[in-house]
DNA sequence: GATGAATGAGTATTCATTCAT
DNA sequence: TATGAATGAATACTCATTCAT
């Protein structure tokens, strides 16, 4: 029984989530490399083998407990999207974001600095990645729309303004370079953001 | 002899220089992980003795890889800074510095990732970093200044513009996002920097 | 699985079993250092791996080794011990005691020299001896009591006694001087333990 | 020249004099096997090719090393001997070579532990240690006639007594057993040196 | 004689994966 | 389904010895 098999029975779905959330765990805490399987097994309270009926080897762990990790990362920002005022003021709107989008990545910080790291060394990590930008820039795309920002180049502005959220949550989390004011920098990342979506 | 010697006669330096080559590019290839030390001893040409003559440990031959990275990345682009036209326009001045910047990164775009990757995983690595991104973010300052551009916060402006850069070069060099029309985000770019340092 | 396991089942109890046996054996003939781990594993006939599964280390295998070389040297002497006559003449007594423990020291010769080696560049090591030389000392000291030999000082008469008995049976196995009359040597002993016991 | 030379020079013989006191000193602190050649001849002040001119092998400077050990050890006890009045109290003589042993043994603890170790691991060096006991069996021979005992079996008497004192020594330098009256356990060995002698 | 740079064989230990039960 | 015992390939690093200079 080579074949990975997908879970059907109730019990065997909560053992492969259970797998995930400790591999998520294990993976955050001490890094992919320095995880093995038999502890992420022991951390989930199964047997080493069984392991292998759900996951085709240890990276597969690893594939889903980075959408696990997405899935946690972005929740919080898409329920602060539906929250919003559609009327509200626009640079609010966006600092409420952009403080919404710091505040999951402190929370995260130890996970996303290794699925980061294994985004870089893995090609199926790093579609992943890809692909879970997509959603976000979707979602953030729709978003804009109901608050009445379009035109053309969307996709492109929303990508930009991603990579300029995700360069400043990083910043503010990682680096801490001493000599950086960083609410002068949220402010001007505000600003360029609505230059960008003029 | 177990402690690291400083080669100083002429063929012990290009000696060491030739490992430091060699990891770069088996690095570069085929990942840390997957690089082991014998492999770096033969294509550089010497016995796997030697290389503990003049590293460390494994780790220290990737560190003077990626020094030796930095160096290459940035050099062109240091130099097109000496090479600009101080009287010049802004607009084409700093298209100049990004193809320059999108250029070396598509050179070195196999090492870009394993480096990035393992600045994420080791801590001497990742301070490695800060300190080349301090260093170009040095000499972009002084470039602006000659150039005319001065102000407040001007590290700030100057980080996030880094960020715009590096974030655009990656976006360029691997995502390929099939929708996104790179050309307008160069333009973009520039247009967000130049509001940015205005 | 990094923790060293207690083998629980039957098999698994034989295989550590086999393992230490396999050790003794080729430490005794080759010496420690000159024995790796895939060897003694080969000889025991299992995987390198599951050697770590039962020992924390190489030196744990030794450890093992020391405590079942121990077992089987002082076994005969404990055995003779209790078949002896308590009201048969000292002198006969002692003799027989000695002979026997020049026997099993000629069985164990090979282990014997490597295990003392080992015994002085280890401290774990040395304090097992220290430990089997209390046991085997308490021992003794019940023995004797037990033919009616008490009074002050006995421990201290006992180790003089053990020393004796070693140096010789050390003599005996290894040195053999050629001037040295072994059997002299061996009734100068008993006499002295006599004077000792007094 | 693969051969080992015979130094001729004064300078060359105090250099392979050199070597070995660093040897000695070298091995004694850190053991034989966690000592390298290298570090023998840096603390010799010469180079490590050198090395290889006065002594076949490592094992060659150990051979020396242990030469110069029991120089080092034996000599005070020989000293003792010569000045130790031939009319005087046989109890008081002995115990004037006991207590010496006892110095000359703590003061050498360190090297004395690891020779013994070697002498059981290495054929040459067990050699060394027999021949060495034999010079000195054969002094205390002489020194006794000199104060008037002899008689038959004086060798193996003798050697009784080497060991006798050897294993008190070695007790007293390293196990002190906390149980164990030494002050006692050395009358008591003189005690039985004198019905040895009688 | 002397140097010290260079060699390269040798080894304990880990861990993803398999498989007998 | 589930277990966990067993496998064995893979690898950084040391150091006695040699040899070009």
């Amino acid at each position: 029984m080579p074949d990975v098999r997908e879970p059907i029975k109730q019990t065997s779905i909560e053992k492969k989530k259970r797998i995930i959330q400790a591999g998520l765990k294990l993976i955050s805490e001490k890094g992919y490399f320095k995880t093995n399987t038999a502890e992420i097994a022991k951390e989930a309270g199964v047997s080493t083998g069984i392991v292998y009926q759900y996951f085709k080897d240890k990276k597969d762990i690893l594939l889903y407990a980075v959408k696990e990790y997405f899935d946690n990362i972005f929740e919080p920002i898409e329920i602060k999207m539906k929250s919003i005022n559609p009327r509200g003021n626009l640079e609010y709107t966006l600092k409420e974001l952009i403080l919404s989008s710091i505040d999951a990545h402190t929370k995260y910080s130890l996970a996303h600095e290794e699925m980061i790291a294994m985004s870089h060394l893995d090609e199926d990590i790093h579609n992943m990645f890809i692909e879970s930008e997509h959603r976000i820039v979707d979602k953030v795309l729709v978003f804009l729309e109901s608050v009445g920002i379009s035109g053309p180049h969307m996709h492109e502005k929303v990508h930009i303004m991603y990579n300029l959220i995700e360069s400043l949550c990083h910043e503010y989390v990682y680096h801490k370079h001493s000599f950086i004011d960083y609410d002068y920098t949220i402010d001007e990342t505000i600003n360029l953001i609505k230059t960008l979506l003029k």
